[in-house]
DNA sequence: TGCCATTTTTCCACTGGGTGGAATCAGAGA
DNA sequence: TCTCTGATTCCACCCAGTGGAAAAATGGCA
């Protein structure tokens, strides 16, 4: 379907794709989502399932294989920091009652690395693990992208959308001066209405050489002055992360 | 070089399994441990690296990608099961002080989906999350290995070794009459000496067809009797965490 | 700084694995 | 029983994948 330049490893990870937005597929289904004849598909999957990558159920509709899952876990940026986070996470979700989530920053785009929320409201947030979402829309999004190489932010200023985006940022311009506050203070506080969540606030979590590996934030729906409040307490989880990183 | 029959997918798998026991690897190392040729290997990782299953550092060396995480989040034994879990696994660690862990069977062995365990005492464990075991050597195992197909009972009691079992197994008959008691029971408890821990229970989750997909299971260094006493709340935690799947 | 060893990357001609259209088979409804 | 959709097998073509070899980059080491 996309415009991917051939090559069997681009195909494979298509197929696998396709699984985004439905848990199992047929094959057909699978052959229409990949853009790919149900022949390719089906010589395609099969390796797959030999190698884990897929699981086939007894009705021959495919879904995603548990070796992923393994893999994953040996990926550094998701669950070496996952595992460090999850405890504080935990805490910080217990002792304020918001979202408390970790993301990472993934080309032009955050990916929700964990989040600790309350069991009801979790299934409202669009904003589920594994997910992505614009950098500028939300906080730890911004945190990220305050931090990101020259030529990352640009982009994203030059595509920036002030329809979807954070109160009081109405332009490119206001955008790049609201980063440059959050490099100086390394924090953000910001409100938007989304997800009957008012606001957010966020810091990053440096690497021993300084750079932001991930974001930490809190997502609640409460005043700006309130959420102030949690900043003590989400910073001082941050720097014990750091410290069980190392 | 395991005896892989070719085809590309199998060999770019190869490539990312090779960081089941080093995080980065130098394109050198990658190629000697998937025992492909650099050239190939390098035309593979490039791929890999375009559709984000690998990362590339400053340094050159490779490190799986994030894009897995984002796959193995929409795996349904990973990551659904893990989210419902979660929270029983955490109340269930705080209640007993015991690791509490998730696992469900593949092929032979048990995958870890998750464990929540007091920080300092996790390190030692030998049975890392995302990791496999061979299904009889963990309480999950052998509940998993008590509701699995005949035909993978059948083969794993044929290689049964009873030196690396719990305790009170000296043969493949034990094995076989234990796996019936934990069949009529839904439970098991069993005792062993690793990891310093001596005993462990375990329970079923059942799917709503009545398989069961996963096992519940608490470790901890205690003697047999006090170990019983989880049991209730460990089969409670079980059916809350099978409504919530519904 | 210059030299050597190692690793990474580019180049290229060969060929066999991948491809996909078409035929066949399986299964569910009617 | 017939029909239709989806899954599977078959097979000839051919280009993407291959890997040896050369070139370039890297990194110690003196």
């Amino acid at each position: 379907m996309a415009g991917v330049r051939s090559g069997v490893v681009e195909r494979t990870f298509g197929l696998l794709d396709a699984f985004e937005s439905e848990r199992s597929l047929s094959l057909s289904e699978l052959a229409a989502r990949a853009g790919l004849p149900v022949n390719t598909t089906l010589r395609l999957a099969r390796s797959l399932v030999g190698v884990g990558a897929l699981e086939r159920g007894d009705d021959g509709r495919f879904s995603l294989g548990l070796h992923l899952y393994e893999l994953a876990t040996l990926a550094p940026r998701g669950v070496g920091l996952r595992g460090a986070s999850l405890p504080y996470l935990q805490h910080l979700h217990e002792l304020t009652g918001a979202h408390a989530m970790l993301s990472v920053r993934e080309g032009r785009q955050t990916v929700l690395i964990e989040r600790v929320s309350a069991p009801r409201t979790a299934r409202r947030l669009e904003y589920r693990v594994g997910g992505r979402m614009p950098l500028p829309l939300t906080a730890g999004g911004l945190v990220l992208l305050a931090s990101a190489p020259a030529d990352i932010q640009d982009t994203v200023v030059a595509a920036f959308d002030p329809r979807r985006a954070m109160d009081g940022l109405r332009s490119g311009a206001d955008l790049r001066r609201s980063l440059a506050t959050i490099r100086r203070t390394r924090t953000v506080v910001a409100t938007r209405k989304l997800d009957q969540v008012r606001a957010a606030v966020g810091v990053p979590l440096l690497s021993p050489t300084g750079e932001a590996v991930a974001a930490l934030s809190l997502m609640m729906d409460a005043p700006r002055r309130r959420v102030d409040s949690l900043l003590p307490a989400l910073a001082m989880s941050a720097r014990a992360i750091e410290r069980d990183l190392r």
